[in-house]
RNA sequence: GCGCCGUUAGCUCAAUUGGCAGAGCAGGACACUCUUAAUGUCAAGGUUGAAGGUUCAAUUCCUUCACGGCGCACCA
């Protein structure tokens, strides 16, 4: 903390120490409530005129407003419930307690006790009979009717936001209501959640760039996961048929609207199904868990009204570059691809192959286009290394994308389970990755092992949970549902503390 | 990583061509016993994100940096 302060936080202190004098408590433990100030909404919703609440009620809250008239004043209570008015007079709390009153400041909370009235306006409120101050602020809240504005401020200090921004609250109610929704769903058709290790020893399960960190006691590098699929597929190997894991991953990548470097991921497997399962089961469950917290198929998303009802389009991704960018590649060999990606402006992985420049020419004209939930359905083999090739179709693999307002929402497919297949497959990545390909995955020998053992014919699922409830809550921004989205740190003594003890660790890491 | 835009009081925002940095809310003092954006009066509050430069003079023009927003790139 600064040695100058404000004035405006020393009067807050100041005043706590007042209290303190008064021989009040401002940090007391603990308050016996027996109403929220929605239940009192309720209960005495009916009260009219002259009429009170034959019983007292006591409630708390912090202190959202404040309309002074002497010796009786006003303010507004506000608990997770919603707000509640209170009314304070001198001749009910006597001249002593009143002046405390008046020195309550907004963003304190405190508890009350009293009956309930409606004012001569109409409102409903809490005549204060007993008041006790439960917690003193010390820092002002933000204006009261234009609220919090600045986006980085509402990012950094998350808890004013929710305070004084009440849609904000919303969306994270629905978030956790999409979260138990998912469960439900899931629980209901026999799946179980299981826990799967987020230190990895090796890259795997996706085509994504690692955090790296370090075991100091094992003296070992270990990678923050970018997807819990390999372990997932031992748990199907060792017996277990419907899992699913609902965790946060890591991803070392740039940040973007639709990017954080730590996201929730879904993931569901699926032992003796296919892809073709997989996808109705997606259908169904996306569906569902849209109708059940929006309350209807139909949402409104960034303007644009986007229809869940199932079933949702399905198009192989062949026919999506034909009919979004007039790119046919069926039959072509690798070097005609990549004459059609130079010809399309595709700049970088020309060398790398047909499948990576499949990819970004799919990446630039197709998902743009998807508005509507679309499959994407039967993707090159190269870009997919651990899902079984097409039964007809070598060249693919049993793969689909659900997208939806541009955004791949959901990624699944057979997956592989021939051991002898997957080595091959790990061995082109480890090419790749000679080659400079930082996402490539890497050879693991354990989970090959686990394939030698036997997997059964299963299919699996991803779904990225934070861009599902963007849809459902109309967020712009994957920012607008994360509580705390990463930012960079402001202070630069804070920044050189950091660089300290990385440097610390570092050497750390030297001597080992 | 690149481009564009932004950063002024605790919060929300002004400031003409480069000419004394202003208001509302919050906070302070006073008045006021049914207000709800309470009201009225008075006083206070600023290293204009940081560092340089140009100029008699910079919130304003230039350079660099920090942080953020949006777009692009990369990815899910």
């Amino acid at each position: 903390m600064s040695e100058e302060l404000s004035d405006l936080l020393k009067v807050r202190r100041e005043k706590l120490l007042e209290f303190k004098a008064q021989g009040m408590e401002p940090f007391p433990y603990k308050f016996e409530r027996d109403s929220t100030a929605s239940q009192i909404q309720e209960k005495y919703g009916h009260l009219q005129g002259h009429d009170e609440s034959p019983k007292e009620v006591t409630f708390a809250g912090r202190i959202m407003t404040k309309r002074g008239h002497g010796k009786a004043s006003f303010a507004t209570l506000q608990d997770e419930s919603g707000r509640l008015q209170i009314y304070a007079k001198e001749d009910v709390l006597g001249k002593d307690k009143y002046e405390l009153f008046l020195k309550l400041d907004m963003g304190d909370i405190i508890g009350v006790t009293g009956v309930v009235f409606r004012t001569k306006m109409g409102e409903l409120t809490v005549r204060v009979d007993k008041w006790t101050l439960l917690c003193k602020s010390l820092h002002p809240l933000p204006e009261k009717w234009h609220g919090l504005q600045d986006k980085e401020l509402r990012y950094r200090e998350r808890y004013v936001d929710l305070l004084v921004n009440p849609d904000v609250k919303d969306v994270f109610v629905k978030r956790s209501r999409i979260l138990s929704s998912i469960r439900k769903f899931l629980e209901g058709r026999g799946f179980m959640e299981v826990e799967t290790p987020l230190l990895h020893v090796l890259q795997g399960g996706a085509a994504a760039t690692p955090f790296e960190t370090y075991h100091d006691a094992l003296s070992m590098p270990l990678f923050l996961r970018i997807a819990p699929e390999l372990y997932l597929k031992r748990l199907i190997v060792g017996g277990f048929e419907k899992i699913f894991e609902l965790g946060r991953v890591f991803r070392n990548e740039g940040m973007s609207f639709k990017h954080n470097p730590e996201y929730t991921m879904l993931e569901v497997y699926e032992a003796y199904a296919d892809y073709h399962d997989v996808l109705k089961m997606t259908e169904e469950m996306i569906s569902t868990i849209i109708k059940e917290t929006t309350g209807k198929f139909n949402i409104e998303y960034k303007g644009e009204t986007i229809n869940f009802e199932p079933p949702f389009k399905r198009i192989p991704l062949i026919e999506a570059l034909k009919h979004f960018g007039n790119i046919d590649i069926s039959g072509k060999t690798e070097d005609q691809i990549r004459k059609i990606g130079k010809d399309k402006g595709i700049e970088g992985a020309l060398e790398i192959g047909a499948g990576k420049i499949i990819n970004e020419l799919y990446d630039k004209f197709v998902e743009p286009n998807l508005r509507q939930p679309t499959f994407i359905v039967d993707y090159p083999i190269e870009t997919s290394p651990l899902a079984k090739k097409k039964r007809d179709n070598p060249k693919l693999v049993e793969r689909f994308e659900l997208i939806v307002a541009g955004m791949e929402i959901a990624n699944a497919f057979s997956e592989l389970n021939d051991p002898l297949d997957q080595r091959e497959r790990f061995k082109k990545q480890a090419e790749l990755k000679a080659a400079g390909d930082v996402e490539a995955e890497s050879m693991d020998e354990d989970f090959l092992r686990a394939l030698e053992y036997g997997m059964p014919p299963a299919g699996g699922l991803g779904v990225g949970i934070d861009r599902l409830v963007m849809l459902a809550t109309d967020s712009p921004s994957i920012r607008d549902v994360l509580f705390f989205p990463h930012m960079k740190p402001i202070s630069k003594v804070v920044e050189s503390e950091e660089m300290e003890i990385l440097d610390q660790s570092e050497s750390k890491r030297k001597t080992k």
